[in-house]
Formats: C-alpha cells, structure tokens, sequence
DNA sequence: ACATTATTCAAGTAATCAATGGAATACGAG
DNA sequence: CTCGTATTCCATTGATTACTTGAATAATGT
C-alpha cells in the first residue's frame, strides 16, 4: 500500500511538472505573456518574440499539450488563445514571485529602464486613485487589435506606431496616462516621451491589461468609449 | 533601440522560465510542498519523498538559487524552509492549475482514491460551514512536528500513526473531521478509515494547511489547543 | 487539377537535466 | 585531534530540450 501510495504522489507531481515544464522556457512564457493581450496567429506571434515560426510553432504545441492554450483553424490561419482567464492570472503570479524573488530581475529592469522610468510612471492602483480624483486621459498605446480583445474602460485607443498623428486629438490641458503589454513592454514608456516632448504632461502606467484584470479594473472589449 | 528592447525582454522572460525551471520537476513540486507543511532537513526530506539523499539535497539547491526555499544551519542538520508565505499560494495556484487543466489528473486521482473518497469527504470551505453549523471534532493526523509548526485553530494533534491510541480522546457523540497535507496525501483517508471502523463518525477534508491558509482559516502554531 | 500561403512534422545537433555513487566538507562529541 | 553524522560537491550516465532546416499537410483561390 505504501508503494501504491508513493506512485500515486508520483503520479500526480510529475503531472504538475508538466505545467512547470511547459512555463520552463523563456519564450513559452513571452507567448503566453502576449496571448493575454487577446488571441493571435503563429505567424504574428512568431515575428513578434523574433523567433522562427517553426519553432514558435512547436512553443506553441507544447503549451497546448497541457491545455494552457487553444488553437483554433480559421480559414489558412490558426489562431491561439488561452484557454482561459485563471492562465493569465497565473502567469501574472509567476511575474510578481519572479520580481520578488529574483533580485537579478529588478537589477535588469533597473538598468534598461532605469533612467527612462523613474519619475513619470505609476501602477494599477495609483492609476485607478488618479482616475477617480482628477480627470486624466488615458492612452492605450498597444496595436488596436490587442485594444479590441481588450482594454481599459474609457481609455482611448492610440497605437505607438501613429501616435503622432493620434496627438492631435488629446486635450493639452489633461494629464496622459498611457499604458501597453505589461512591466517588460517598452510602448508606454516611448509613447510618454514622445507626448512630453510634445508638450503634454504624460506619466506611464507600470502594469498592463492582465493586472488590471486582476486589480477589478472595468475592461471592455471591442466597441470604442469616450 | 528595437534590439536593446528585444534583450531586455528575453533577459526578464528567461528568468521568470528560471522559477519556472524549479518547477519543472516533479520530486521538487513535492518538496515545496512538503516544506509549506513547515520547515525540515535534508535527510526527513529525503525519506519522505523516496530519493537518496544526495539527489534530494541537489533538488534543494536548485529551489534555493532561485530562492524559492532558504536553508539554515543547526549544528550537524541544515533546515529548509519556504522563502515566504507566498510560495505556498504559488504552489498552491499551480495546483489548482493542474487539477483544473490536466484531465489525467482527475483521472488519476479518481483511479487511487475514488473508491476510497466518495462519500466521507469535504473540502475547505464546506468544513468551514460545518465548524460554524454544528460542533466537530477537528483532528490533525499529520507527524506532530508539522502539526506544531501550524495547524488549523481548534484541531487536536492525533497522529496517523498513534491514532488508534489517541482515539479514545475523542468525543463518540460528535462528528470527525480529519486533515492531512493536502489533497495527494492519503493519510486524512487512513484515519477515517480507522475510525469508522471504530464507531465513529468521521470524514476527510481533501485540502490542506496551504489551502486553509489561501481561505482565511485561523491557523495557530506551537501551542496545544481545545 | 495547380499554385499559394500558413502551419505542422521529422530529423539532426548541441546543450541541459535527473539520478547515481563516491569523495569531500562541515560540525559536534568524545 | 579523531571519529561519526549530515550535507554538499563532483563525474558520469542516459534522457530530454531548444533550435534549425527542409519536407509534408491543409485550406484557399485560380
């Protein structure tokens, strides 16, 4: 009985290695890290973690085998998704034991941002103190289909790549937050320099979609606001 | 700057897969869950998990360089200990993960218990209910050091292995409930098995320490109780 | 049917990993 | 200082992994 005992924990474990396995490679985890922005082809995701499309292909396969993502045939593309919401919580949870376990992390971010981030950023909870104190506009700098999956209610839609162009229909008398992917996503901190070069008073919001999520921020999806 | 960017990232997403790595191997899993029972040595480790203790000791300092577990020393014997409370919640997620991702999971479970577990048992929050409702007997039947280093408020420590013993302590007019580490650990089972055989009353509680933890059940340590 | 495009499959290579057994280290007791 | 115990280090084994390259599959449009 024992023995049987000592298999059936075996078992078990090494099933839930196979979820450790599959958040065991960097570039499984940027995947999943994008796929929580909303769904997305191969082709897309491949040239977006600057990897070859077979082997985001074969990524992408292992994190399907334990069912953290789907695929979906649509026409001669193949979309996948995440299975589900809890997923992006728990990458979300694997990122902050990460900051706060590993100093090298904060060591990292310190020295590529560092200097860029220092005063001009705030988090989700500030984020939500400012909205309900002060009106502030806010900026969602992420490529608009990973706005229409999904983003901050009220916040308006303005790519980095036309941000410029997008400028013009921002009130100069408001402060501007913007915010894109997450912690490791530069987009917000680029836009907030372009917008103060620009002459608005602009401040990056440190987290992204996922952790808004997980704060009960209100996220809406598709249709335009404000 | 697009290639300073991709570093960055690749540098962030490659140690977040270093936590992912620690947990990529089954024999660690059990460990961590093992030490959020509280803190052991190598050597009780090693026993309990069914590995040499040189391969256990190496498993260690894998979950330490990426400071998951920390190790103290006390004269001969090192103790190793969870790095915080968080890593039990970590661990306790990825469980939850698995169980509700990894259909081989159930299934496996339902292959070793199920017979078993049908009727007698109830998880954290139905015992919570049932706490408030009517007036049970709680008993830890986990090795009393674990019981000592946290135990839920109110349970009485009745060892698997002395339960026979202990068992004429117990109230005959009242309810059982029994708890182990957690839902693969089959010692909760025994116990019941022993005491309705014995007359009682008695049924299981599938979770354990860390799940009561995640639910908010008061947990004491060292001191006796009831 | 044929060519095109997106994705997957298969084979090969270099690197990493788990586990083992034995030697080395660190501490405490006599 | 020496001995015994607990743990770690080290070298070796076989198994797995990430990535690359090129061929195979599957849906679409002509």
């Amino acid at each position: 009985m024992a023995l049987r005992d000592r298999e059936f924990k075996s078992v078990m474990y090494e099933n839930l290695a196979r979820v450790g396995k599959a958040i065991s490679s960097g570039r499984r985890i940027e995947l999943l890290d994008l796929l929580s922005q909303g769904p997305r082809t191969v082709e897309s995701l491949a040239s977006e973690v600057d990897q070859t499309i077979s082997n985001t292909s074969q990524h992408l396969q292992v994190l399907r085998r334990v069912n953290l993502v789907q695929a979906e045939r649509n026409g001669t593309y193949i979309t996948y998704a995440l299975a589900d919401d809890q997923i992006a919580d728990f990458i979300r949870s694997l990122r902050l034991m990460g900051m706060s376990h590993l100093a090298e992390m904060q060591v990292t971010m310190e020295r590529f941002l560092g200097d860029r981030t220092s005063l001009a950023s705030i988090d989700g909870r500030e984020l939500l103190r400012r909205m309900q104190a002060a009106s502030i506009t806010l900026v969602d700098v992420r490529p608009s289909a990973e706005y229409r999956a999904g983003h901050l209610a009220g916040a308006i839609s303005a790519p980095l790549t036309e941000i410029e162009a997008r400028m013009t229909e921002l009130p100069k008398d408001q402060d501007v937050a913007a915010y894109c992917r997450g912690p490791y996503c530069v987009m917000a901190i680029d836009a907030v320099e372009i917008l103060t070069r620009n002459g608005f008073r602009a401040f990056h919001v440190t987290e992204g979609i996922a952790d808004f999520r997980a704060l009960n921020l209100a996220i809406e999806t598709e249709g335009e606001s404000a």
